[in-house]
DNA sequence: CGTGATGATTGGCCCAACCATAATGCCTCA
DNA sequence: TGAGGCATTATGGTTGGGCCAATCATCACG
């Protein structure tokens, strides 16, 4: 009935037919939620959606799209599932343009992980091509701030070595911090995508050799401090051995 | 109506109570769809759904979950938006699971890149790091087959070019096949992940400068020398020069 | 022996409700 | 006057039923 009318008419006033309006326009072009998704996707892309925005509510985007709301909360699905909306329910509630995040990425990757097409080692050999090779730039371009944050992190990292309460996650903030210190948006992003599975990584290694906590913050130490004496040989030799010792418990 | 009546129970169903059965079982764990979605992934996890494998009908899930068709068809929504399953219409159609592939994760790094600030130049960095980084394992482990094909897109590559049809995509397709002679599924998800990004910044080279195709074509040929004689600095150097030339076109 | 009609399977889309959740504001009672 | 609680409202979540569209298998007909 009315249904496939409707749907019709949606798909012409979305996608305009190429040629010879009303003739042979091909009357189906995929999923109508795609079309949306597309769409939504478009908007953020030319900045007229900002992260933090709210989406109009799903009964407005029906209207609006002249579809029906089914259709729309897929395509609202979807984007949440590509993690860039985030949907929360209740009065004011909605779809949010998110701001870009590598949690996605990371998702991902970690799928990716568990469905055993890479393994563990694999990733290990990306971090250390990754955090080995943004080590000139760090020494290039850290400022007084990055250094001291880092400190600040060995120091924390200290003492909760001291109190018992040491856990991987302080390695894990050191690199992140690190990668930060080149000042590349997209160094970041990449090394952050890696987070969950360095993190599998990291406990991993730790099982193997508890006791290695302070070693590693030893050599954190020392590579802040070759990087502050902007030695980027000695700062690249330290992390590589760094990486290495990790790299190696994991066996390959 | 009964809607609600079932919705609690398909809850209790599908996600046991973790201890005091019926006593401050938590009441309300989000949505229903993503439910079924993580119990889909856990069958893929435990390898009881491989890819090539088709789901049930919507129709039939709906039986099985207990739930409603809009609620089967957001969850494969999510999934095949994770690039977990495909879906096909038509008889014989249905939900199949994908092979796990980089796309995801590449298209993911896409939007990481188009929605945030990244230039062109923190594009190329992390190029530089990657495809230089990756140089020693390719003069370890790149085999006869990997060279040979190396050297088949040079060839094509030359021949394009005599004939004034050479385009960028020799170069990226260059690049990508040297990633894969890490052998490393992760590296060369990675490097595909940049292939838009890559392409991107190629052809803003390629208009900065057009005569560089045939210097970049030789530039490839002495590379594959070096791997050949497996001499992973003079490789290494190679690369490191064969992209600088590039990203200083680009500016910095 | 094609070959085209027909039916069956399956996803795509719609509708009209109703439920659940969360913010808001009013309203009562101390 | 203040504070707790209750109704209101806005919004996403879910249901059941239904029709359409695409595709494949089958079978009768030429």
């Amino acid at each position: 009935m009315a249904g496939s009318r409707e749907t019709v008419q949606a798909r012409e006033v979305l996608v305009p037919p190429p040629a010879e309006p009303g003739m042979f326009s091909r009357v189906s072009v995929g999923r109508i939620s795609e079309i949306i998704v597309d769409q939504i996707r478009l908007l953020m892309r030319q900045g007229q959606l900002k992260p933090g925005d709210r989406l109009p509510p799903e009964r407005d985007l029906c209207e609006r799209f002249g579809v029906s709301r089914v259709t729309v909360r897929e395509a609202l699905r979807m984007l949440e599932s590509s993690g860039l909306v985030e949907i929360r329910v209740g009065a004011r509630g909605g779809a949010f343009v998110t701001a870009p995040s590598s949690d996605r990425v990371g998702e991902g990757l970690a799928d990716l992980l568990t469905l055993s097409v890479i393994s563990a080692a694999d990733v290990t050999e990306v971090r250390m091509i990754l955090e080995v090779g943004i080590v000139p730039l760090v020494c290039e371009r850290a400022t007084e701030q990055d250094i001291a944050d880092l400190e600040e992190i060995c120091e924390r990292s200290e003492a909760a070595l001291r109190a018992g309460g040491y856990s991987m996650d302080f390695s894990l903030e050191f690199h992140i911090r690190v990668a930060q210190a080149t000042h590349n948006p997209a160094v970041v992003m990449l090394v952050e995508s890696f987070r969950g599975p360095i993190l599998m990584s990291l406990q991993q290694a730790q099982e193997a050799a508890p006791e290695m906590g302070g070693l590693g913050t030893r050599e954190h130490e020392r590579f802040i401090e070759a990087v502050r004496r902007r030695d980027p040989d000695a700062a690249t030799q330290i992390m590589r051995e760094h990486l290495e010792r990790t790299a190696h418990r994991l066996g390959r």
